[in-house]
RNA sequence: GCCCGGAUGGCGGAAUGGUUUACGCGCAACACUUAAAAUGUUGUGCCGAAAGGCAUGAGGGUUCGACUCCCUCUCCGGGCACCA
């Protein structure tokens, strides 16, 4: 018997399965297809770690699984190459990201090879190819063309280190996600994508598709819908005389608890409300608070939580329902971009309001709610927290005093970056014509080839710097025009490329609509949580806008989404800052893919990640050892009647494996195979050794997890020639086992038999015998006998299968 | 503060309300070996000489019976966060 190197083995059937075009789908007639997505992976210049290797083969048990059940599986692979991150790398080992980005995709790519994962490497693709940018920018045109595009200035977020702005997505509090800087505001004309006009139907359609759930809560967090109402409240402004003041003004705030309207003792105007600027042009006290307050950074103003500031402009407001006179301040624990940026504060019922009103000596409302009841609310007395608030509602809709209003957290998606690595978007700004899009037939606008593509600073991208690339002339009218700087975001380049995955050899459209309709959308999608409210948000937006526009028949974009767990390594997440990563090429040279596999999947539930010890991959060398022994054991003795008393075992275990991957219980599902190949060790005796029908099997439950020595068994079970070996005589073209209920049904079974819920004795037993039988055989034991003396027995439960319990 | 996960042997982790600790790691003894490694066999929750008792983060509850269901709390991981 050869014994097993999983070094050669792994380069043979490589090989064989690329010359053979056993992974390459066949996208334009398949019958039965399945798109087996995974999330592609940013190529940073360490090269692939472990976590990817982890990610990346749970996903491919997956693909695999699916093909052996028959389906035409389309795995592709990719790059995620622009952007920010390549970029930074760039910089900092001093190249320029074009050329670090060949090296490092091709070290990526193989790295991916040798994981053995079932890639359609005909469909690679790369958002920094002009073939495929050409269609992000054709998107980001379509966008606008719809309305769903808008330059308009903002305030937005900036980080002073990567000398760009940033999404609210990408801002974690308050620092940069990529290089933790803080952020700062900045007053900047940008590029928005209307995310916020599909609010609705992204929160909806949550309820319906199937998604690992925290994913789908951190999205609902993330949009933050409120429901509640917004009051106004008659503001009585000094200074008579003045006609300005004289018109009648009217603060409007939003709560989510109008129920808690008579508990209003102040309101509260964020600095940046226009009616706090109007009072500050003759309250200097207000305009030297306002200033300072602008002034702060976010971390400044997240750091004053519990230390509130906040100034009284002297002014009033007459609340609605009392007509009691309530003082109008400004503090900056209001914020200006949620809501009316304005509350009416309650201080019995909120702890901000109590906190901002100790600090301020304001004097503070008694109770409104008491045992969810109202009180001191007038009419309203008496009535629930729920009655009160749709009553107070409708009460202030008769009365003009305010409207029923929903809110959302969520707010328009920031793509403008003023940096040179990524897409220029596609647009030209002409003194007569105002904004032109480039024309369609001018795609792609290329990214010029710049020595210095530093980023700047001063709110301009590098581009900004290339006269040639800036003078053009305008598509409308030919006069001289200016062409937009900034790069798109690299979340743009991720929002769609699952579209084009499939059409990737399309040349005039951005993806083929016959092939969209065969494959999209796609049916099993894998990767991190942390994308939740980036990549999986905007790919759900801009796919429910295509649609909207009639280039695609569906609104979601992953039927089903699986996020994976994470792999710990002493005690914290594997992290570059952590330095405790692992590369797996070492593991991979060392004791093959395939034990790597094992390895990982067995950690825990793919769902949950798992520990990463060294000392662990021991025992998924072992195993896939003894597997090859028993397998060539099996060869040679080539019994062809299938062995009786394996039958049960194997039987079971098929059917136990088809159930876990298929829930993604990849670790259960080889522990159940790891425990069907130790019986047979145990027994060797050489009868019970298995028919090669029943290796043949054993080896398919293990072929999604090890797929290259699986591969090398099934030629060596069937005999198979290497040297005119076709795809056709594949494991993985092979049916997938099924296993026959007759086989599995047990013909005894253990009895367990209880007192009082306590296991004193255990019993075995035909299976099927009737309760009274039980029962009598439960009061034969010797044991229980024992135990029971003298004690009177009060009832029996029996449970068929299973158990006796004696209540005594 | 809010929202999601978790907490089970020395460790990673298993358990449709029914034998807690599958599978693996580690450890121990034995076999093979001149020896070691590798491999194999057996054992391995804790206390106890044994009979037996006690153990699934803590405390209550439901139940003949709870790791599992309900309530209260603690701790750990992750996400959001002055969002009204």
């Amino acid at each position: 018997m050869p014994a097993y190197n999983p070094k050669l083995i792994e380069q043979k059937w490589q090989r064989l399965w690329e010359k053979s075009g056993l992974y390459t789908t066949d996208i334009a007639n398949a019958t039965k297809p399945f798109y087996n997505l995974m999330m592609f992976p940013y190529p940073s210049g360490e090269g692939l770690h472990v976590g990817h290797a982890y990610a990346f083969s749970g996903a491919d048990v997956y693909g695999r699984f699916q093909k052996m059940l028959g389906n035409e599986v389309f795995e592709p692979m990719g790059f995620d190459a622009f952007g920010i991150h390549s970029e930074n790398y760039a910089i900092k080992v001093g190249k320029h990201p074009a050329e670090l980005i060949e090296h490092t995709t091709a070290h990526y790519e193989e790295q991916l090879r040798k994981l053995g994962n079932m890639y359609d490497w005909s469909h690679k693709l790369s958002t920094t190819d002009p073939n495929y940018y050409k269609w992000t920018q054709w998107l980001f045109l379509q966008l606008y063309k719809h309305g769903l595009a808008e330059r308009k200035e903002a305030d937005v977020n900036w980080c002073p280190s990567c000398k760009t702005v940033l999404a609210d997505e990408q801002v974690i509090t308050g620092r940069c996600e990529r290089c933790d800087t803080e952020t700062t505001r900045k007053k900047l004309k940008q590029w928005f994508l209307k995310i916020t006009k599909y609010q609705e139907r992204l929160l909806a359609n949550l309820d319906h598709i199937d998604w690992s759930e925290k994913v789908k809560a951190a999205q609902r967090n993330w949009i933050g819908k409120s429901e509640g109402a917004t009051i106004h409240f008659a503001v009585n402004m000094p200074g008579a005389g003045n006609a300005e003041a004289q018109k009648p003004t009217t603060i409007s705030v939003f709560t989510t608890r109008p129920d808690t309207l008579f508990g209003v003792t102040y309101l509260v105007l964020a600095p940046e409300h226009p009616l706090a600027q109007q009072i500050a042009q003759s309250n200097a006290d207000v305009a030297a608070y306002i200033t300072k307050a602008l002034k702060k950074t976010e971390q400044q103003r997240i750091a004053e939580v519990g230390a509130k500031t906040g100034i009284d402009t002297g002014v009033t407001a007459t609340h609605p329902a009392t007509n009691k006179l309530i003082p109008i301040w400004v503090s900056d624990y209001v914020l200006s971009g949620y809501g009316a940026g304005a509350i009416m504060a309650v201080p019995a019922h909120d702890e901000r309001d109590l906190a901002f009103a100790q600090t301020c000596k304001l004097p503070v409302v008694e109770v409104i709610t008491a045992n969810d009841t109202l009180v001191n609310s007038g009419q309203f007395d008496g009535l629930s927290t729920r009655e009160a608030q749709k009553k107070i509602i409708s009460w202030l809709e008769q009365n003009n005093h305010g409207t029923a209003t929903t809110t959302y957290r969520l707010r328009d998606w920031l793509i403008s970056r003023q940096r040179y690595w990524g897409p220029p978007i596609p647009m030209i700004y002409c003194d007569s014509c105002g904004e032109v899009p480039v024309p369609k037939h001018e795609l792609p606008v290329l990214l010029p080839r710049l020595d210095d593509f530093q980023p700047k600073g001063k709110g301009l991208s590098p581009l900004a710097t290339v006269d040639s690339f800036v003078h053009v002339s305008c598509p409308k009218c030919g006069a001289d025009a200016l062409r937009e700087t900034d790069v798109s975001d690299t979340f743009l380049d991720s929002a769609w490329y699952f579209l084009r995955y499939p059409s990737s050899d399309c040349v005039d459209k951005a993806f083929d609509p016959k092939i969209t309709k065969r494959w999209l959308p796609v049916h099993m999608y894998i990767g991190g949580a942390e994308h939740s409210v980036l990549h999986l948000l905007y790919s759900r937006f801009i796919t429910m806008a295509l649609k909207d526009m009639g280039h695609i028949t569906f609104d979601e974009p992953f039927t089903t989404f699986r996020a994976h767990g994470l792999l710990i390594k002493d005690g914290s997440k594997m992290s570059k800052s952590k330095g405790n990563v692992v590369n797996p090429d070492e593991y991979i040279d060392t004791i093959g893919a395939d034990s790597f596999r094992i390895y990982l999947q067995f950690l825990g539930p793919f769902e949950q990640g798992g520990d990463f010890r060294d000392d662990g991959v021991q025992g998924a060398i072992r195993f896939l050892n003894r597997l090859w022994n028993i397998v060539h054991k099996t060869h040679r003795a080539a019994k062809m009647k299938d062995s009786p008393d394996v039958q049960a075992v194997l039987h079971r275990a098929i059917k136990k494996v088809t159930e876990d991957i298929g829930t993604l219980k990849y670790n259960t599902a080889i522990a159940t195979i790891m425990g069907f190949v130790n019986s047979l060790d145990a027994d060797k005796g050489g009868d019970a050794i298995l028919s090669i029908d029943q290796a043949r099997l054993t080896v398919q439950l293990i072929a999604p997890f090890a797929p290259h020595i699986t591969e090398e068994l099934w030629a060596l079970l069937h005999d198979y020639d290497g040297r005119s070996w076709k795809k056709e005589q594949s494991i993985f073209n092979a049916r997938w086992p099924q296993y026959n209920p007759e086989f599995i049904v047990e013909t005894t079974h253990t009895l367990v038999v209880q007192i009082n819920g306590k296991v004193r004795d255990t019993i075995e037993v035909t299976t099927g015998l009737s309760n009274d039988e039980l029962q009598k055989r439960a009061f034969a034991s010797l044991k229980i006998q024992t135990c029971l003396q003298g004690k009177l027995t009060k009832k029996v439960i029996v449970v068929q299968g299973k158990l006796v319990n004696i209540v005594v």
